[in-house]
DNA sequence: ATCCTACACTAGACAATGTCTAAGTCAAGT
DNA sequence: ACTTGACTTAGACATTGTCTAGTGTAGGAT
């Protein structure tokens, strides 16, 4: 999406022919790939893109905001291009498939100051865990 | 805990020196220790053991359900001996310190059928980003 | 008490993911 | 077009976790 490219080079970002191409792998697929996806994509379009550029740009993705970390298992991080828009993931226990969910309540508020330690919190994350319907059928 | 090595002995766990000394390390301090934070500990009282029996014992006290995994960041999991009290976590963005949390709420109610996409959901797991005191003075 | 055997343990190789470095390359301001 | 510092590369390295082949042992059978 060319409105996130804009979005940083405003920032000070140099183009490059490597932050495009992993910037529009993100943006192509709307689901949550590893940074291992994200470099085999982006090494059909520029073949001689390097594993530690990918790292690299997926990390100041996620430090510019543009990009969400999701460690939902042990196994690898995976990015979610879908930063903008506050929601939560529902995750199959079998497969690792990974949804964006909208579901209602307000977590935030219901954790009572009684039981916040002296934190200040800043966030929450929910992870429903589930069988998808695939890995259910089989 | 007596009580746990009974339980898994009921279980038809063979009760060993390097198994009983992994569960003493998980119950002595009620924090939530990497695997190998576990190891170390568990070399000091033990000092043959081995890497591959502390990760083969805690995966199976998490498969007999004795032992939460927690995967709050992409680090290393950590093992959550408290796990027959549900709850959920608050974790330090800067230190990583976790305190285990006991919200009010129900977020399973708040996922409607039309966001469950056909999985068939078991679990939640909320987890509280914030900065904790330690970390906010500094 | 001793023996047997299946289960458990060990050391270390291997695998997967992520980080770092030194040297070369190039975007973009002048 | 030149220059410069930010960017990229290849590959070594680090961390975490898994697997295997050989050895040891808990606990039931004798």
């Amino acid at each position: 999406m060319s409105d996130l490219l804009e979005r940083l080079r405003g920032r000070g970002w140099r183009m490059t022919a490597q932050r495009r191409v992993v910037a529009e792998v993100l943006n192509g697929e709307h689901v949550h790939l590893t940074a291992d996806e994200v470099h085999a994509r982006a090494v059909v379009r520029l073949p001689e893109i390097s594993r530690a550029t990918v790292y690299n740009t997926l990390g100041e993705l996620v430090s510019l905001g543009e990009v969400l970390e999701v460690a939902t298992d042990k196994r690898a991080k995976r990015y979610d291009p879908n930063a903008h828009q506050p929601h939560h993931h529902l995750v199959c226990a079998r497969c690792g498939a990974i949804k964006d969910v909208h579901p209602g309540g307000n977590p935030l508020a219901d954790l009572p100051d009684s039981e916040r330690f002296g934190f200040t919190v800043s966030d929450v994350e929910v992870t429903y865990r589930g069988v998808c319907p695939n890995c259910a059928a089989a």
